[in-house]
DNA sequence: TATGAATGAGTCTTCATTCAT
DNA sequence: AATGAATGAAGACTCATTCAT
C-alpha cells in the first residue's frame, strides 16, 4: 500500500533525483556498498520518502539499468548504417558500444553487481537478450552471404557481446590505457576479424591510416 | 588471534572440508548470499571452529581463489605445446581455458562477486595479471613473426582472456548449448581468427569436420 | 552513520528513556553484564533503534558519565559557601558528594567499570580532574593561610576525593550502616582533621550534639 | 572430572607459571581484557592444560588474590611493632600497606575488575574484611585510650583503608609524582592526623625532617 | 508527499569451556 | 599431564523495510 507513486511534475523530478544519487553511488562503491540511506542522504531527501517512489532497492536498480540500456540501444541503432551489410552493421554497433560505454560508465558499475543474485541476474539478462538477438539476426544474415562461417548464432553473438564489455571494462578499470576512438576502431576490426577472418574497413576515419 | 596453525593431518581435513562446502555453497549461492554458519553446517562443524581455520570469510575466498588458479594455470601450461608457435600456444591456452571453466564452475561463482571490496578485489586481480603477461609475451611473439598486427599487446591480452571468459560464462549460464569440447575448439577458433585474421589448425581433432 | 540528530521533543524523550533505562542496568548489573538487548528490552523499544540514538554502548556510557558528573560538579558548587574559608569550602563539597553519591547510586556503577578500555577511561578520568584542580586550588588557599600543612597540594586533594568515594562506596555496599546525613558530617570531620590537624565546625548542624 | 589436580613438583611449577603468567598480563590489560588463551601462550603451554589446574577463570583470579593478600597481611603484621600503641600500629601498618602496594603492582590491577560482578566481588571483599576487623580491633583500642573520637569503629576502618588504596591508586596511576618513601610517610601523617586530630611521629626517619 | 522514528531478522565474531587422544 | 581441536551460547551492530503523523 505504500506506493501509490503518483506522477506529477514535481513527483517526477524527485524520484530522478533519487535515481542520479543512486546512479553515482553504485558506480563509485557498487551496489552492494550502497545503503538505501546513503542515497537518500544524497538525493536530500529523507529515507522513507524512497518508499514512495520505489518498493524495493533491487526495484531502483532494475529502473536505472533499464534506462541505461534503451540508451544504449539508441546509441547502437543510431550507429548502423540502414543499407549496410550485416557484418558492418555489428561492426557499427559494437563501436557504438565502445564509444557508449566509456562515456556511461556507470553502466558497468550496474553490471558489476554480483551476479548469483538470481533477481538482479534476471533484471541483467532480460536487457541483453534484446542485444543478444540483434546480433543473431544479422549474423545470420552475414551466414548467407558467406561472410561468416556457419554455426551457431548464438556463439558469435556472445563473441560479440563479450567482446565489447571485455575490452570497455577493461579499459574502465585503466588496463587499457588508449583515446577510446582508438580503442573503439580496434575493438571493431577485433571483432571484424573474429567473424569473417578477414580485416574490413573501419566505420569512421582512423587517425592513422593503417597502411 | 585463534592460531590457527594446521598441526595434525586430521586439521587440514577439516581445513579441506570447509573449502570445499565453501566452494560448494559459493558456487550455488554467491559468495555474498552465504553465510558463515552455512558453510560450517555444510562442513558438519560448529560455528566456532571456522575461526580456528581462517580468520576472516574473505580469508577463505581468498584461499579459495589461489587454489584454483593455480590449477587452472597448471591447465593452461600443460596444455601448450612447448615449442610451438605463439599463436597456437595462446589458443591451446584458451582452449584449456574452456575446459577447466567448464569442469569447475565454481571458479565463476568466485569471480561473480561484486568487487567492491578493496581487498577482493585485489585477489581476484593478483592472478588475471599472471595470466595476462603470459599472453602478452606470447603476443609479442607472434607480432614479431608477423602474424599478429602491431598493436598494444595488452589489448590482444585483453581479447584473449575476455572471450575465454565470456563464452565459459554464456556456457555455463546455459545460453549456449553445445558440448564443452565442440565450444573450446569454437573458441580457439574465434581467437585465432582475431587475432590473425585467418582460420587455423585446431588443437586437437574435431568430432565433426567442418568440411 | 544511522545520523541520529534529535530533532524532536518525542526523540528526546526516547532517548531519555534509554539512557534511564540504561543507568538502572548499570547500578544493576554493572556495565559489563548489561546487553544493549537488556537496554532496549527495559526502555520497551527494538534492539535497533538504540543505534539511532547513539553509535555504540561506549557513547551511551560516556553521556551518562557526563550527565551525572555536571549534576555531581552543580551539587559541590552549591555547598560551597562563597566567601568561606578554603577547608570550610572543600569541607561542604566534600558533604555534599557524599550525599550526592548516596542519592545517585548509579553513579557508583559507572565508576566501577574496569578500567581496561582506554576510551572509558578517558571518559572516567576526565571528570575527575576537573573536581581535583578544584581542591588543589582551595588547598594552596588554605596553605597560604597556614591551616594546611605544605606539600604537595595534588596529594591533599587525592585524599580528599579518595575519601568521599571510599566512605560512598562502603555506604553503599551496607558496609557503613548510618544515616547518611550523619556519614556525610563524619566525612566533614576525618577531611577536615585530615587537612588541618584540627577538630572543625561542621557544616550543617548535627543531628545530635557531639558533646 | 577433568580436574584431579595433581601436586608432583612439576605440578606446582606448571601452575605457578600460568599463576605469573596471569598476575602479568591482569595487571597490563585487566581481568575482562585477558583472555585464558593469552595466558596459556604466555605461560608456554596448550589452551587445555589450563584446565588441568583451575575449574575456572575466576577460580585463578581468586587464588591470585588470596595469595597476594597474605603477602600484605605479612607486610602489615611485620610492620607493626608488638607493644606499640594502636594508633602507632595502624599507622604502621597503612605505611606498610602503601609500600607493599608500590612494589606489588599487580594486586591493584586485580582490584580494578568490574566491582559489580557479584562472584569476583566476593573474592575481593573476602579479604579486606580481615584487615578491616584488625583496624577495628585497634580503633577500639584507641577510643579505649581516649586517642580516637567515639564513633563507630568500622567507620574509621574504611578511611584507613580507603585513604591507603585511594593514595597507591593514584601513585600507580602516575597522578602522584613522589618517592614511594615519602609518599607512605604522609599517607602515615593523613591517617595519624584524621583518626586523632592530632600529628604523629612517623614510623621510619623523615628524609628532610619537618623542622 | 514527506519525515523522522521504529522494527527485527540476520551476520560476523569472540571466548570460556570441553573433549578425544 | 598435555595437546590441539571442537563447541555453542552470546553479543554488538547493520540495514532494508514499515509506520505514525
Amino acid at each position: 500500500m505504500p506506493t501509490p507513486r503518483l506522477h506529477t511534475e514535481h513527483g517526477n523530478e524527485r524520484k530522478q533525483q533519487l535515481l542520479d544519487a543512486a546512479e553515482r553511488l553504485f558506480t563509485e562503491r557498487g551496489y552492494g556498498a550502497t545503503r538505501i540511506s546513503d542515497i537518500c542522504a544524497a538525493a536530500g531527501v529523507a529515507k522513507g520518502l524512497f518508499y514512495w517512489y520505489f518498493p524495493t532497492k533491487e526495484s531502483l536498480f532494475a529502473e536505472l539499468v533499464r534506462t541505461m540500456r534503451q540508451s544504449l540501444r539508441r546509441a547502437q541503432a543510431a550507429a548502423m548504417t540502414p543499407g549496410a551489410d550485416p557484418v558492418t552493421r555489428i561492426r557499427q554497433g559494437a563501436e557504438a558500444s565502445v564509444r557508449f560505454m566509456a562515456e556511461h560508465q556507470p553502466y558497468f558499475a550496474l553490471l558489476d553487481v554480483e551476479r548469483t543474485d538470481d533477481a538482479l541476474d534476471a533484471v541483467l539478462k532480460e536487457g541483453s537478450d534484446v542485444y543478444a538477438s540483434d546480433v543473431q539476426r544479422l549474423v545470420r544474415a552475414a551466414q548467407a552471404e558467406g561472410q561468416v562461417a556457419d554455426g551457431d548464432p548464438a556463439f558469435y553473438a556472445v563473441g560479440v557481446m563479450g567482446a565489447v564489455s571485455s575490452f570497455s571494462h577493461a579499459h574502465r578499470k585503466g588496463r587499457l590505457r588508449m583515446p577510446i576512438d582508438e580503442l573503439a576502431l580496434l575493438v571493431g576490426d577485433w571483432v571484424t576479424q573474429a567473424l569473417t577472418g578477414r580485416a574490413s574497413e573501419p566505420t569512421t576515419a582512423r587517425s592513422a591510416p593503417p597502411g
